[in-house]
Order: C-alpha cells, then sequence, then structure tokens
DNA sequence: CCTACCGATCGGTAGG
DNA sequence: CCTACCGATCGGTAGG
C-alpha cells in the first residue's frame, strides 16, 4: 500500500517542518537540511509537495491541526467566563509544554512573514485573527450571559488577553526568563477579575 | 578624505539593512540583496565588515542607536508615573510612525533569533531586556513617589505594558487592523490608571 | 570601491 | 522513494 505509506511520510515531513520552523522560521527551513534532518533525499521530501510555497502552506496547515487537537479541542467548562478562561490557560499550556521546539509557532511564522505579501502570509493572519475573534467573541457571550461588565469592549479584552500570552511566548524564548507563563497567568487573572460582575 | 567616505557608506548600508531587515528578516538580508538594493558590488558591501554575523551585528547596533534617538531620547516628563507614561506612548509613536517598513526591528529579530543561538540572539536578549527593565525601574519609582498603589508588582506592570505594545506591533503589521495603536493605547492607560493612586 | 572567482547550498527537475 | 543533475544564489576571498 505505497499511498498510505505516503501519507505517512509527508506527516512525518510535516511534523519535523513544523518544529524546524518554530526554531529557524519557516523560511530556514530548506529542502535540504529537511531532507538531511529526516535521513532522505531532497527529491524524496519535495515530491510530496508542488513547490516550497506549498511545503510551507502544508506545514501551516499541520501546525492548525496540532493547535486545533492540543488547544481548541481540549478546551472545556461552560460558555461564558469560564470557558474564556479554559481557552487562555489552555493556550498558556500548549506554549509551555513546549511541543515546538523554538516556541509558539505562528507567533515566529507571523514575524517571518508580516513583511512578505503572499499566500502563506495570508493564511497566518487568517489563521491568527480567528483565534484572537474566538476570544473576543467568547468575552461578548460572557458579557451578554451578565458575566462581564456592559462597558467593556468584548475585543478590547480579547487584545489584552492576547497580549499576554504573546509576551510571555516572546518572554520565554528570548529572555529565557522562567517567571513569563507566571507573570501571563497573573495577567489574565487580574484583568479578568476586573471586568467580573 | 577616503576615511569619512568609507563611514558614510557604511552607515549608509546599515540603514537599508534595518529597513530590509524589519521587512525579510536578518537572516534574509544576503549580501548579494544588500548590495543589489545599494547599487553596489557584493564585495564592496562585505568589505565593511568581518563576516556576515558582524554585518548583522552591526545591523543590531544601528537599530539601537535609532532607537535611543528616536525614543530614548525623546522622553520628558517628570520621573515616576509621567515618565512611565511617557516611555510607552513614545514607543508607540516609534512603532507608529513606521521608521522601519516591515515594523518593530526588535520584535520581527527576537522572533527570528530566539532558536538561534550565538552573538546576535545573545545582543538581541541583552537589549530588549534593558528595554524592559527600563520600563519596571521607572514603575519602581513612581511607586516610591508614591504614585503607585504598593501592592502592585513594577516587574508585573512592565510585562503588561510592554505586551500590550508588543501585541499592537503585531496586530498591525500581519493583521493590518487599524485600531491596533488605539487599542495599545487604550490598554496602557486604563492599566496605568487602575494601579494609580 | 570594483571584477572575477571559489565551493556550498538553494529550489526544482529528469529519469528511473 | 532514489541518484544525478540544472541554473541561481549564498558567504566570502584574491587581486587590483
Amino acid at each position: 500500500m505505497p499511498k498510505q505509506r505516503s501519507t505517512h511520510t509527508r506527516q512525518l515531513i510535516l511534523d519535523k517542518a513544523t518544529d524546524l520552523a518554530s526554531l529557524e522560521g519557516l523560511e530556514g527551513v530548506s529542502i535540504g537540511r529537511l531532507a538531511d534532518a529526516l535521513g532522505m533525499s531532497k527529491s524524496g521530501v519535495i515530491g510530496h509537495f508542488a513547490s516550497k510555497q506549498d511545503l510551507q502552506l502544508a506545514t501551516v496547515e499541520a501546525a492548525r491541526e496540532r493547535f486545533e487537537s492540543e488547544v481548541l479541542d481540549a478546551i472545556e467548562g461552560e460558555p461564558g467566563i469560564e470557558r474564556l478562561r479554559a481557552m487562555t490557560e489552555r493556550w498558556i499550556q500548549y506554549i509551555e509544554g513546549e511541543h515546538f521546539s523554538g516556541g509558539c509557532f505562528f507567533w515566529a511564522a507571523s514575524a517571518e512573514f508580516d513583511g512578505r505579501p503572499g499566500a502563506v502570509r495570508d493564511r497566518l493572519a487568517e489563521l491568527t485573527a480567528l483565534w484572537l475573534d474566538a476570544i473576543g467573541a467568547e468575552a461578548r457571550l460572557a458579557q451578554r450571559l451578565g458575566e462581564i461588565d456592559d462597558g467593556e469592549d468584548p475585543a478590547q479584552l480579547a487584545f489584552e488577553l492576547h497580549a499576554y500570552v504573546q509576551e510571555a511566548n516572546w518572554s520565554y524564548q528570548l529572555l529565557e526568563r522562567a517567571d513569563s507563563f507566571t507573570r501571563a497567568r497573573r495577567a489574565v487573572e487580574s484583568r479578568i477579575a476586573r471586568v467580573s460582575i
């Protein structure tokens, strides 16, 4: 069954690519280095994809799938403020758990591609905006449920909660400060406590 | 006076390099592309530096000098909470003013080098930590002056204020949201207002 | 500051 | 999935 083996190999390639990309950037994952890391030939790697950009787009989708199964699907709790807390906490756990060697894949890729127009950048913007807006939507729901003060702007709250987690990733990855995630949790908790009714 | 002309050319190279790096990353600034962008030969470019890493380190220093003259030297106001406000506001203005085509140089370079050990990464961590800790030190001073509640942790406050500005840079560069800096200002203002006595 | 060049690596293809 | 190869570009050097 060569088709099955091919799909398996493709997934192995993409797992390695997401990991390398969090360390060295998507553009830094050359076909040759990826092949070396996998013990394969270059043509064996790129044969699964139409082009380097196609490989990059597939790598982004692989990272999305991991985020969905590790974060989105693992969020529990009642809709509203409980779920809003669960979303940020699960996200922090995901980054803290070092599923990628170089920290959050999307954070690294965002910085790398924000100045490079094209399909990869567009997809990264689409996916990260979906997550930011999902946080905002949950805050809005909590507000409708009467759990958050009516004077709050849910999108503003999402901006700030999202900021704390991205800052923790930066502070942990570049500054290597051990208190990064503690600080993010403290910021999230006091921000949510402040708007709670 | 060949020495003067050489220093001038070197500065032209570094100005172009900081700008290209904010768009395409420090590693993406190849000697050949930099030479093309400047209308020079490759050897004319690299002749000013001992190596590619030396060029990258010099580019980081050039970005530091711009940050110092545009932000640090432009901060006004009395020490304490007034100065804390001025630091974040001047920083936001700097990023908002698009001095670099691709947004904050240090944010882009942080994400790129946090997974690449070496002198460039070390220097980036050193410089960004200095700025984060300067914000924290100003918050601590404001606290000693009795302008900030004694129960606040100045480093935690700095973490959060720093987070808002980095989030604005991300939101503006990748998502292209026009309200990015407005949201950062709102977050900074309400956070500082909350801890003020 | 230039031209001319070095070996290594890039993305990608031909052919099997 | 492989070997063998393509032209282009990489960082860097020799020599002027």
